[in-house]
DNA sequence: AAGTGGTCTAGACCACGGG
DNA sequence: CCGTGGTCTAGACCACTTC
């Protein structure tokens, strides 16, 4: 035997996924029906499913049946417009959404505390680990989608005391509270991962396996030192991260550019 | 009963390993200890440990054990660096790679073709989907690692008749070559998404189950039209993207900045 | 040869969603 | 109620790695 049976299932049925035979939404033969096609016990047809699901291709639902995964990207998140003058950067809490069709992010949940550094977040802001560190964490929704897990730490020493550390909501944004405490950012270095969500990430934006999750890791920097990270966790199946350098044609560009 | 029991044992291993009992290659118990171990039939006990395959945790060798994944990141790509002038942007024919300790990248394959547009193609370089297109397509290693599946569209009426449909390498780069043919380079915009490996992607990266690809789309525009898209597909599990916008302390740049 | 994970079977009961 | 997927068992044989 040249291949597993439960891998010649589960090609089988993802050729007639990626030619269109079964189209998104579309339900799947049932269990019970794969199992005589295939004449393969219901394990092995399960087994088969499980490679298409971990590839995001199908999702299952108890009771109803199995179904072609329809793939949705309508999230825009744009991590940086670059023209002529590099001053005009934003540097919001959370990068803007582009696209005229979603709706604006909603914060669900905001929190601030103060808790030991973990070893990622000393080493981006070169403290000891297990340091303390001020910690603002917010949960955004789009159209009542979770689409957004955002971590923001801060340096004790610069936003200890501050209304960075006590304040609800700040008005003029982090960047400005910062540089009104005397840093001033100077630049930022964005760094892009790709990864499976972990429980906490699986449980708020409450997806299927088979989903990766994006995560932005923007740390800024005065001219002398880090002054803030921020972590963007992102779903794979709804965000995509978009960057404009340059100059591109008008009717190229999202609204909101 | 509040959970799966091969929930609870996917748990416990999980806690296992995040709290350092088990640290990265370790060898877990076999799956006939765990057997005894949890009281638990075989398959149960698989479906704790695909459950962890499929978030990274973990990796099978058949004939030898399960082990502890340990996650190794040595390769970045640098997506964009932009600093006060923005003429200094590179566009080469692939992302560079940052960081000291990595070797350099080395074409494993490459090849030129002409084939119809998929639709994500033609909507990018505003054609009709299935109309003919220039593609060149690049593999690449580095320190014998597979990290980079890349391919180039061009559309015809550019690109047809000239060194971009035939030439092998060209030296000078695609953007040069399209700017000699009156095609300069005024801007691009970047989407980026993760997603799961199709099998293609499994087959070039040998990539486990649990380890998403980060792709990027780059669609070059000249001051009128898109002149080319590049998509990039990495390996979640061994590549980063780094994106410096503005200036940042010098001890915090990569040396090939 | 012995131990490991990989594949497969046959059957059972449970939980969910809809008529 | 019935059909769906979700969980679980017990046992079998195969393929790979090491000794």
């Amino acid at each position: 035997m040249a291949q597993a049976k439960y891998q010649q299932i589960a090609e089988r049925l993802r050729d007639q996924i990626t030619r269109g035979i079964l189209a998104p939404e579309d339900r799947l033969p049932s269990e019970p029906d794969l199992v005589r096609q295939y004449d393969a016990s219901r394990n092995t047809v399960r087994l088969a499913l499980a490679l298409l699901i971990n590839q995001g291709l199908i999702v299952t639902r108890q009771g109803l049946g199995t179904y072609v995964q329809a793939p949705p990207r309508p999230f825009t998140a744009l991590l940086s417009r670059v023209r002529a003058q590099p001053s005009a950067h934003h540097a919001s809490t959370a990068l803007p959404v582009i696209g005229s069709e979603s709706g604006k992010p909603e914060t669900v949940r905001f929190v601030v505390e103060t808790m030991p550094a973990m070893p990622s977040v000393a080493q981006a802001l070169e403290i000891e680990p297990g340091a303390p560190v001020i910690v603002r964490r917010t949960l955004q929704h789009i159209d009542g989608v979770p689409w957004l897990l955002l971590n923001s730490y801060f340096p004790m020493d610069i936003a200890g005391g501050t209304e960075l550390a006590h304040a609800g909501r700040i008005p003029q944004g982090s960047v400005k509270a910062l540089a009104e405490l005397g840093y001033q950012q100077a630049g930022f270095v964005d760094e892009i991962d790709s990864r499976m969500p972990d429980s906490r990430e699986l449980d708020f934006f409450d997806l299927s396996t088979g989903v990766p999750v994006i995560v932005v890791n923007r740390t800024s920097y005065s001219t002398s030192r880090p002054i803030r990270l921020t972590r963007y966790v992102y779903r794979g199946d709804r965000v995509r991260l978009a960057h404009v350098v340059g100059t591109i044609p008008e009717k190229y560009r999202p609204a909101e550019y």
